[in-house]
DNA sequence: TTCTAAAAAAATGTAGATATTTTTAAGGCA
DNA sequence: TGCCTTAAAAATATCTACATTTTTTTAGAA
């Protein structure tokens, strides 16, 4: 018989607080008090002192010798730092999985892209954003996913997971019109179109376009939350 | 009076672990023994616990649950895809520094690139390796750094952190001719001519090339010593 | 108000309790 | 004998409770 595997507390910790944290519900900059963190997941320090560790590595969180543990802080600079490395590496990505990508990862795109399509036949509007997020992800990962390398990828995964708290602000804010959906089909139509001929350099330059297209209304979200 | 800023004790074993590992004082695979751990830097559970979570979102440990941590394992394939990603990232970065950087980029390289082809003037032959790959090291991050974003920096830091174990391999084996020495210096002196010509796609090629020469003499010493 | 000192709160570290894995040893069977 | 299974023992990982140290707050005095 196989038991369920126990995991050590360490790790699901750190999937909560990341979790948490990447929704907002600690605001950026704020305290992580031990005796609140204690409280809310039901764990010793021992555990949450591990999770928080790796949060550190990760940029999410910042340690302060003696002071504890702080939410990192979030700014318009950072955003923008955020955004413009995202879509630079992605880029490149892009040129080396056109460049290395087989019929696979073609299949695989058209894969992605259909079912991305296909999103708006769901029902609630909550819901739905979530699965189009979702399967947004999905979808453009499979494309990077042809670079064929690892440490990219990771990399990728990386900056990914620092941008999400920011991504956050615009899937809340943004009251997702229909418009706009139609608009991000297209661009996705476009974008596979031009992968699979194989058209490096456009494809580069649309995949950082389409990237950086959300940066101005996360700016305005936050300069109205006063979070600039 | 200031007090020293007593650093907590995870923080140093972060450190020392980290250091211990490049080096090659564990092996690849190797399992942490915590009462080993315990030992050798004389502190408890909890701070190496703390650090070794660090280590682990740095992918240079391994954490299986209920079974402790090991050194992350070394292989061919993964020497050959770090090598890839740093490369093209560093092309990238290097392309971006050409479009972004200022006069002071300029002239940080200059002065690096200089105290750089000084090396040869000192004393021992261990010391003196160990000086020169210092200054190796601040003059690519010279360049690196006009970029201008913080956080493609960070992400060419967390590659440099992974091929450190197998870039110490090859400082080691090197018995650094001469020759190899001059060799350098001149594709860094070429290398700096193209940048301040601002010849991006020249200079981006360069330093992809500049980059990937390690690759076949780490190659070597590996299958030498069975680490494939 | 501004400074100081005591009190409270918080972070950090260790020791030891608990749970899990690994090793060892013994027994059964071909 | 050789090999597998099983059970106990040892080693190990993990977690919590509490002790210690440091920071922050509070309250009183100048």
């Amino acid at each position: 018989m196989e038991h369920p595997a126990r995991q050590n507390l360490g790790v699901s910790a750190y999937a909560r607080l990341k979790r948490d944290i990447i929704r907002g519900v600690y605001p950026a900059g704020e305290k992580l008090l031990m005796s609140h963190l204690k409280e809310r997941y039901d764990l010793g320090t021992g555990p949450l002192r591990e999770a928080l560790s790796q949060l550190v590595a990760e940029h999410l969180v910042v340690a302060i010798s003696q002071r504890g543990y702080r939410v990192a802080a979030m700014s318009v600079g950072e955003l923008e730092d955020i955004y413009d490395a995202r879509a630079n590496l992605e880029g490149l990505i892009v040129e080396l999985a056109i460049a290395r990508g087989d019929d696979g990862w073609e299949a695989e795109i058209l894969a992605k892209a259909h079912t991305l399509a296909k999103v708006m036949d769901l029902s609630g509007p909550e819901e739905m954003l979530d699965v189009w997020d979702r399967r947004h992800q999905v979808f453009h990962s499979a494309i990077a996913a042809g670079c064929g390398s690892r440490h990219l990828l990771q990399a990728r995964e990386s900056l990914l997971d620092q941008v999400e708290r920011y991504r956050h602000l615009w899937l809340c804010e943004t009251v997702f019109s229909s418009e706009a959906l139609e608009q991000k089909r297209q661009e996705h139509a476009a974008l596979v179109e031009v992968l699979l001929a194989r058209d490096s350099s456009r494809a580069s330059r649309m995949i950082r376009e389409h990237l950086m297209s959300p940066v101005p209304i996360i700016r305005d979200v936050m300069k109205r939350r006063g979070l600039e």
